[in-house]
DNA sequence: AAAAACTCTATAGTCGCTATAGAGTCAAGT
DNA sequence: ACTTGACTCTATAGCGACTATAGAGTTTTT
């Protein structure tokens, strides 16, 4: 069972070039080679490639991923480590889906200053961006002595 | 009113560099220079400056930013064109944020998984990882024919 | 004058791919 | 055998929005 990078691609619904990506980033070994030069895949590389698409489709990243491969190389380990990269990795989700719904309702306050008016001269929105008190820069800006 | 790149960098809260960089990417108006060839900018750029942290902070693009300072130079134009891109990049943090609650409650049924069992080989979360079915792949890939 | 702090340009690196160029390999049709 | 076409190979550059580095020059402080 030894299939070309193709169809391994077409498995996997991931390019060709993110494959070989993959291999160079190290995240899946170098397969066997056909007498052309043509990577040959088996069994192993194929699944090994689907739990990188499913962690990838959970927005991990290659080193998160890389981890996880790691741990999974080595089954006889304690799964805590697992346990601790996911409580992580959804933390940051966490952060990321909170620093979006407070942006977003700033951009929807913002897109109410926009009283139908014609010029962006006289533009709300517009005003709204240039002044720099619009909303609160405590969060990232702490620095402001000098 | 001049000030130098140091200055400017800190009144904005963003690095030198990244003033530079805009200057390369043509969002800030290359600004005078003294006799020892150092960046001199005044009110203008300052402002200009301040506006494009805030679309930054609004995580705009800066081909949007680009847009609006575009916009924000011809000023007797009509101001919809800075509604329709509000409200494109309103989309793009909705379509964002569900995506990623979306992601999230997959990480949380995942971590369900994991009984605090001990080996890394009979981890639920890895299984599930490594289970191509665990969760709908309908959305992003619909070509199965082959 | 010397040291520290700042600035200059140019270049490479980050991440996870994607795109391109130019060459080689393989299977099918004639 | 020859050609066509699909596939694969390596190597390199590009994306976006920076960040980091090197090596030189400038200004300020001591
Ligand atoms: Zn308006
Ligand atoms: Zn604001
Ligand atoms: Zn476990
Ligand atoms: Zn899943």
């Amino acid at each position: 069972m030894e299939i070309r990078i193709g169809d391994l691609a077409k498995r996997s619904g991931c390019e060709v070039v993110t494959i070989r990506y993959y291999e160079k980033e190290g995240l899946l070994p170098k397969p066997a080679r056909s007498g052309g030069n043509f990577r040959l895949y088996g069994e192993a590389h194929i699944e090994r490639l689907q739990f990188i698409r499913h962690c990838r489709s959970l927005d991990m990243t290659l080193s998160e991923i890389r981890a996880l491969l790691g741990l999974r190389d080595n089954p006889m380990q304690d799964c805590g480590e697992v346990n601790t990269l996911l409580e992580a990795h959804i933390q940051q989700v966490e952060m990321r889906v909170s620093a979006l719904l407070q942006l977003k309702r700033h951009l929807v306050d913002l897109r109410e200053k926009c009283s139908g008016s014609r010029s962006v001269e006289a533009c709300g929105i517009l005003q709204g961006l240039g002044n720099r008190n619009c909303h609160g820069e405590s969060a990232t800006n702490s620095q402001t002595s000098g």
